[in-house]
Parts: C-alpha cells; structure tokens; sequence
DNA sequence: CAGGTTTTGTGCAAAATTGCGCAGGGTGAA
DNA sequence: TTCACCCTGCGCAATTTTGCACAAAACCTG
C-alpha cells in the first residue's frame, strides 16, 4: 500500500457516500477524488465502491477500508494534538549534558525544575565523551572555554566563573602561605595534565611558573579538586566550589583573567521549544542568585 | 493531519534515519523527501528531526509519529492482505435478490452453495420493493419478464418458465375441465390485478377472455397461487410449482408462448469478483439439473 | 410531467510536485 | 593530512497532478 492519500480520499468518500461531498470535505476538485478511487482500485485489483448517480456505495472491500481509515484518522488526529502540544509544554524528557565537575551547580536547579514540571524526566548526561548536540544525543550543554562554534548550535554565554587559588590547610602548615607572584616558584601546584589546556587559569600557570612545579597532574576537575583537599598542592577552583569546601585557604586574590567562561548551548531545531526555553531562563534565573 | 504522504514519508525518514535511505525505500528522490519533512514540520510547527550531516535523528515529536505510523502501516499492510485475497476467495456476504415466488426454488440452491463456502453469509432479499442492484443492495438478482435493460448491469437469460393452466380439483367439480380455447369464457380465472403485466401468459389470457371472466385478482404471485389452491379460478402457474402441490388438475397443455423468461443480473462493479462467478456457475449447474 | 438540483465523468490547461544535476560539508580511513 | 565517500540542500526543467468547464444522467419536487 504505497500512496497513503489515496487511501484517506477513499475513506472520505466511504464515510460520505458521495464523491461530491468527498471533495469537499477534502478541499479538493471531485475530479481529482474520481481518479484516486480509480488509481487505488487499479492497484489493488479490488472494488471498493459501486458507482451509480447517486453517489458512491462502498462494497464489502470498502467497509473494511473504512474501518481500517477511521482508525488510522483518529491515531493522526490524536498525533496531532500530542505534536501541537508538546511543543508548547514541558513534558517528555529533558536531555542536559555538562562537564561532571559542574554536577553540583547543575543538579540542584534540575532537581526544582523536574519538580516544577510533574510530567518532566531529567536525564543529566556527564562523562569523558563529548555529547553531541547535533545528534540529538542533548537538549541543552554547558560548556566551558571559548565560545562553541558550531554550525547548527545556539551558543550564548552563560556567566564567568570566578577562580581562585586555593590549598588545604594541610599544604598551609607544610609550605607556608603563597606571597605574591614573584613567590609562586617556591610553591608546588595541582594542574592538568593536558598541558594544552585552553583554561585560562592554566595558561596563566604554565606562564608564571615552571612545568616542574606542577607536581600533581589530573585529566579530570573533579581529581584535581580531590588532589587540592588532599593538600597536594596549590591548585585552582571555582569559588562557588570552594565556599562549599571547609579546611580550603585561599592562597590569592582571583584574577579577571582566570575567568573562564561558560556557555549555554542548544540545537537549532530545539531552540525555540518552550521546554528548552522554559529551562533555559529557569537555569539563568537561579544563576542570578549565585551572584559572583 | 491532511496528507497522509508525508506522514509516510516522515516515518521512513525515522525509520531508516536518512533521507536518502528513506528515499530509496519509498522509492522518490531525496529532494522530494527533505521537502516532505518540511512541509510536516511546517504546518505542524514542530521539529520531527534534528538535522545532521549523518543523517536525519528523531526527536521526541518524531519518535512518536514513528510509532503511529508504525501502527499505520501494519494496518495498511494486513487490509491489503485481506482485500486482496477477498476478491478471489468466496466469502463475506452474498446477497441474493429475487420476486418471493422464487424462492422455493433459490433457497435450496442457496443453503448448499453456502455449506460449500463456511466463510460465507448469505443474505436472501425478497420483497415487494425492487432491490437495486446499482446501489449495491444485492449482488445477485433473479428477475422475471422482458430482459432488463439497465446500462451498468451485466444480464445473461437464466431459464425459460414452462407455464400452464390449472385449477383446483374443487374447482373441476364445481365447473368442469376446460374444454379448449373456445370454453375460455364459460370459466373464470384467477389473474394478476396489473391490467398491463406484461408476463406472457397474462396478455395470452387478456387476449383470449374478456375482463370479466377474471373474477379474482391478486397483485401478488403467492397470492395468486393460493387463490388457486382454494379454487377460486383457474389460473397460471409454472409447471415446477404445481408439480409440488398436490389436488392440483391441468387445465390445458403449456403452449410455448406462455413461457416467461428468468433473467439473471448482477452489477457490473461486481460480476467479475470470484464470489459472484463462482455462485453464478453453481446456480446454473443446479438449473440444469431441473430441467425442464 | 417538467423544471431544478445533485451527482458522476471527461478533455484541456494551469499549477504543483517531482526528478535531476551539482555544490557544500562532514566523516572516516589510508 | 589528504582523499574518497556519503549525506544534505538548492535551482531549474520535466512530469505529474490538479482544477476548471461542460456534458450527461438520475432524482426530487411542485
């Protein structure tokens, strides 16, 4: 059965017995109804109305057809009201994805959000793998660094995440207090071990100080916050990070240049979605509330 | 939903996940499948796929018109099935029409040709309204008289109806045979209250008597019949008929241009459908064996 | 019985759809 | 990196589809 129109114009003319009345219902020339019902009765080999001057009589075969289109009409039309409606409320899933070590900036506002949202499902993607957007793998991504550019994303910026320079109290009684820039070589430091790292806290370390001070070297934030507490060295957090962390001596003032940077992205196509947008302003509301 | 093509051609696209996948399958080209998931997407005003250079990803909106149309096409699928093999296969309804004085001889012929067919419903239309075959109310008509000559109807002549004259054996007593053509006027007839019948042996009688031998007049063939039996009038009747009653006497030897012709007529939408041929052949093989 | 209405059916022209070719871009392998 | 392949996307032309006008037939009503 290939050429479902067909099909619906047959099952219009069954319901209205007439080709007339057919046409109009479909908004269509009554000519164009006749030869539907020719075309589909020439394929199918089958009679599916018996013509006479009053209208079209639908046979045994044309019943059966009309059941079968009154069932398909109604699964559309109830399609249709799901489809319409999504688009305008925040059900279904909401599919986020962000670097773990923003997990506990994220979790707390999609927790109130979900609750917000009673039909809503929260898939909060974190891991290695870089989620793709334009997969569909994710509605919305929190990105840090430069600002994305991709093609089919929306990218707008998010806010600065303010970076201090922190050490465990430990490190404090063993070493002794950072003074100043000029005393950076005397300390030891937790650092990536991506030494091309695009952080700007990163650069700015591998530029005033030696690779040999950065003694503890992580692939992953959330080890190197681990590696700070553990008073492995001098290392950089994020003060929101830090406030939460008790036993953390701030070593120095954060600097405007190790801001980074975090962006908001979404898909194209699923960037004019109330559930997108609802989550979108709902996220930047709270980030209001963390202020700094 | 009106264009069921496209939902067609959006479920492909879900399917297969390309459009040129989904262009090979419904077997257009791909450009004509982007403008298909275009114009969906347009008049429905939500995304059913987010576009990448891999191909075409479901959303959520996509995900469940891919279920519908899923459903969809099963149906389509299994209602070819069926009308496909309805039209060779014998069974559904069967719906037979013809004047009520008939049916003595239509119903053993129906009951045996449906307990060859177990799939099979018959329905035996009699009644003094015309049953109309373009309308579709029956598929088989038996009909007396001059051949009918409707355009869409296919008529083969059936058999002729040997006819003779015959009285009740109260009636003999009380009036004495028939003694030729020249008697016809010393008795009185049972006749068809339609001056202008135009059955054979009645223009036969109006021709041969005046009105007023017609003492008893009946506009129904059962009627007639049964005026018959109580002695009212001689009358006509077919041979088959009046063999079966008994206290019957033949009044005078059927002359050939009583005979009254059956006709068998069926709708030209539906004379070629193996149900009708197969119950065509049967009737006529059955009529042979009645011979004369 | 006649006139008006409704319906199907067909030739022809306009309109919409489709197919074709090519460009652009991303992906994966050598 | 470069190359080959696959997929999407777009302009233009050919094809198909559709609409229109009209005819013919049947039905209903006064």
């Amino acid at each position: 059965m290939e050429n479902w129109d067909e099909v619906r114009t047959a099952y219009q003319v069954a319901r209205m017995g007439t080709v007339s009345g057919a046409a109009e219902v479909l908004g269509v020339h009554h000519a164009t109804v006749i030869r539907h019902i020719d075309a589909i009765e020439a394929r199918l080999g089958v009679k599916l109305f018996q013509r006479h001057a009053r209208g079209y009589t639908p046979t045994e075969a044309g019943q059966d057809l009309l059941r079968v289109a009154q069932a398909t009409d109604d699964q559309f039309s109830q399609l249709v009201g799901r489809l319409k409606g999504q688009g305008d409320e925040v059900s279904g899933e909401l599919v986020v994805t962000s670097l773990s070590s923003m997990s506990h900036l994220l979790v707390p506002v999609l927790t109130e959000f979900q609750q917000m949202h009673p039909g809503l499902v929260i898939r909060y993607l974190t891991g290695e793998r870089l989620f793709r957007l334009e997969y569909g793998e994710a509605h919305v991504a929190l990105r840090a660094g430069n600002a994305p550019d991709q093609p089919d994303n929306v990218v707008q910026p998010f806010l600065k995440q303010k970076i201090g320079l922190f050490a465990a109290q430990g490190y404090v009684e063993r070493h002794g207090m950072l003074k100043g820039i000029d005393d950076l070589k005397n300390h030891q430091f937790v650092g990536a071990d991506n030494a091309e790292s695009r952080a700007p806290f990163n650069k700015w370390l591998r530029e005033h100080t030696t690779k040999e001070t950065i003694i503890f070297r992580c692939s992953d934030g959330v080890a190197m916050q681990e590696a700070i507490m553990a008073g492995a060295g001098i290392g950089f957090m994020s003060m929101w990070e830090a406030a939460r962390r008790p036993g953390l001596v701030k070593m120095m003032d954060p600097l405007e240049e190790w801001e980074g940077s975090l962006w908001l992205v979404t898909h194209v196509d699923l960037h004019r979605t109330n559930k997108v947008q609802s989550f979108l302003s709902f996220l930047k509301e709270r980030a209001k509330e963390w202020g700094a």
